[in-house]
RNA sequence: GGAGAGGUGGCCGAGCGGUUUAAGGCAGCGGUCUUGAAAACCGCCGAGUGUAACAGCUCCGUGAGUUCGAAUCUCACCCUCUCCGCCA
């Protein structure tokens, strides 16, 4: 949620840096609305004041017949005040309703863009692998080992659910507890285990709802949501609470499933692993003061990035335009991972600082000594990767002309010392 | 699922219709004293909105209601705890 202090001071600029997302009219109606808003709370105010007063004086009096005109006078004019905070009500949801769908303010580092061919690549890491004869896509190699079964899948639930078998059970797993140990370890964040699913308030809180229902999947009895990230349950950790100063930054890390409707994506990616309503991630999260997201967000996005080297992936990091970045981020870098048997650069992990944009909504604060008043912190999170990504990664970068795929030398201690799969 | 108890400021905890601007304590901050620290004593010490600064207004789990006036009374909901039942 975007300042309203700051909006109504600033209406064009505001509008216009919105604007760079390809919208328009983001702001319309606002102005009016306030206006509306803080005329009825200025003459409700007023008239409470009154009433504050009066009650005090009919307190005073100890035979109350002495005080019936003041009390015929006040019923009136709670009258009033229940008719006018009732019009304030309606008002102040119809603001709040409407600041809920606007989205954040790019930062003023995010380039300027129409599309995601707008984004700039960054750098580029590792050496495409060079194979001797035709890479096949994850899917062909992972049903050829038996370690993919995405018909299986589809019988138990539907499609874009896959059942994972054998070596291919394991290596995800092997993957999950290879990046924890790594960021905990390595890296200094702490591991989290949360809910894989959570209230309307936490999913207002970093931005899904209002906006986004239709990509959830809801539960019908407890009005309960199926995360669609990690970022939901532990951003919202801190939700209503004021952090200390000396214990920024904070830095979560969780293994979650994801849960995601992809509405929208019908015929997008629908063989393999690259896009199911269900898949593994390992998400890095963090509260930061906001002189220090910035830099923190470039520790994160390397962070995530010394997976894939120790991996020895290659992969390419993107800067997403303005009109690519999502609806809470100001600023957001996208790991691509290559994938030879799909010929092309796919996303593995996307890193953003969404400012005090999800910090406002979830009001997480810190205080910048004892006597100051709260402020918002940042809040920051990334991939720290997605996993069924990384296993296509694996699958695609490290075949063999035999069909048979090498273990990367990092993961082998978590694959009981497996150098190879077979079929 | 059944029965009971309870949700008050960072924490503990009083208050159950009108000097409550939420008692008191702990923690925290500042000071006196001290070589220094502790102890003792004194002062400050919730959030939001608003103002040049005051003032004013709102907030005692959430929402509705009764009343001139609600932390306090009524109703609904949410959450926590205890016991019973069931259960990995």
């Amino acid at each position: 949620m975007l300042d309203m202090k700051y909006i109504r001071e600033n209406l064009e600029e505001a509008e216009k840096r919105l604007q760079t997302r390809g919208g328009s009219a983001y702001l319309a109606g606002f102005r009016d609305l306030d206006d509306k808003r803080r005329a009825l709370l200025k003459e409700g105010e007023a008239l409470k004041a009154l009433r504050n007063a009066a009650s005090e004086e009919i307190a005073r009096i100890k035979d109350k017949s002495q005080a019936q005109d003041k009390i015929l006078e006040m019923r009136e004019v709670s009258q009033k005040i229940k008719s006018i905070d009732e019009e304030l009500k309606l008002v102040d949801d119809q603001l709040s309703a409407f600041l809920l769908t606007v989205p954040n303010v790019p930062h003023p580092a995010t380039p300027v863009g129409a599309s995601e061919n707008d984004n700039l690549e960054l750098r580029k890491w590792g050496k495409l692998p060079q194979l001797d004869f035709t890479p096949k896509p994850h899917w062909e190699i992972g049903e050829q080992l038996g370690i993919l079964d995405f018909e299986r899948g589809a019988k138990l639930t539907g499609a874009r659910f896959t059942l994972y078998r054998g070596a291919g059970a394991r290596l995800e797993r092997a993957l999950i507890n290879f990046m924890l140990d790594l960021h905990t370890d390595q890296h200094g964040y702490t591991e989290m285990l949360p809910p894989f699913m959570v209230n309307r308030d936490s999913m207002t809180g970093t931005g899904q709802l209002p906006k986004f229902e239709e990509d959830l999947f809801k539960l019908v009895d407890p009005d309960y949501l199926l995360i669609p990230t990690a970022e939901v349950p532990v951003t919202n950790i801190h939700r209503g609470e004021i952090l200390k100063k000396s214990d920024l930054p904070i830095l979560y890390t969780a293994y979650t499933p994801c849960f995601r409707r992809e509405a929208g994506s019908y015929g997008k990616d629908t063989r393999g692993l690259i896009r199911q309503h269900q898949f593994n991630k390992v998400e890095l999260v963090k509260f930061t003061h906001p002189s220090e997201s910035d830099n923190e967000l470039e520790k994160l996005t390397a962070n995530a990035e010394k997976v894939l080297q120790l991996l020895e992936i290659p992969y390419r990091v993107m800067a997403l335009c303005t009109g690519d970045i999502g609806f809470s981020a100001a600023k957001t870098y996208d790991i691509e991972v290559w994938l030879p048997g799909q010929d092309c650069y796919r996303e593995i992990s996307s890193c953003s600082t969404f400012g005090d944009f999800q910090a406002r909504r979830a009001n997480i604060r810190f205080r910048e000594d004892e006597k100051a008043k709260p402020e918002f912190v940042h809040t920051l999170n990334g991939s720290g990767l997605a996993v069924g990504r990384t296993l296509v990664a694996i699958l695609e970068n490290y075949q063999q002309a035999d069909g048979s795929v090498l273990i990367p030398a990092a993961l082998r201690p978590y694959m009981g010392g497996l150098e190879r799969i077979t079929l």
